[in-house]
DNA sequence: CTTGACCTTGACATCATGGGAAGGTCGAAC
DNA sequence: GTTCGACCTTCCCATGATGTCAAGGTCAAG
């Protein structure tokens, strides 16, 4: 039998694995901390922590989950169903509507302050003299 | 000649001066801390902040600033303008246009977050069963 | 004189991330 | 066999805007 069935799984170092995953080193460490991520392997005399493939792939899954906006307390949920194979889908759609709904809501605040900001804007003149309504505004009594 | 005249200006402790402003006595004082607010006059005997009008006025300059999304920078920027008889009014436009931008950039990326959920969102049953097209994504290899 | 409302400062929490210090470990080059 | 650079460890501090809480001082009304 040739050794390819013995391979040892791969071992990545904290920083092999971040980058791996699309995160910092700085990063992993905290998620740890915080719970998102189990507490990682130590080699025996260094301490330094070790990470497989499925150790990488919950870090990209973490990542991904960032940069969709989801806060950390929503990807520990998340996470927990990923995990759960009794999951139902309505629990998942449950969480990422709501958080869809957190960001239209973010949306239409921050649109709210182009518009008004816009509409100040065409009204001042932009030019060297001191007259500014978008001043004006600020400072109305 | 009647004491109309001579009426000393209004004289508010730091609770009705913020409540005048719409802000609270908290934020007044880290406004202050920070370099935003002018270091108030004190009582002589209890320490207390004493606030006259313009300070108020100032003060909802600050909050409008605020609801605006202006940062902290930024305010300190506009107040020295706002108080600048010699500013001009490009000086005003450049800085709310930049901040419109940056609001513009944030609004877009929420945008992305929110199409990307709701595309997921459409493929995904939400009933009882596991499978789980946001999970899938989610942990894509 | 007590009570309650207000004021003072200061420390700590949020949320996700980064920076840096001080020190240990490893591999490779000399 | 030492030295050097890259990496790792933990721990502390900073961000931005706001809030909470605690311990204590002040004041006016009852």
């Amino acid at each position: 039998m040739p050794s390819t069935s013995a391979l040892p799984p791969q071992r990545l170092k904290i920083g092999q694995a971040a980058a791996a995953a699309g995160l910092s080193a700085k990063m992993v460490r905290h998620y740890e901390a915080i719970g998102l991520l189990p507490r990682a392997t130590r080699t025996t005399y260094s301490n330094y922590r070790l990470y497989g493939p499925n150790d990488v792939h919950t870090m990209r899954f973490v990542r991904r989950a960032r940069s969709l906006g989801f806060s950390m307390a929503e990807i520990k949920e998340l996470l927990g169903l990923w995990r759960n194979r009794a999951r139902s889908s309505a629990a998942v759609k449950r969480i990422a509507g709501k958080h869809a709904e957190d960001l239209r809501q973010r949306i239409a605040e921050l649109e709210g302050m182009v518009e008004t900001l816009e509409h100040l804007m065409r009204h001042c003149h932009g030019d060297h003299r001191p007259e500014c309504p978008i001043l004006d505004e600020l400072g109305r009594a």
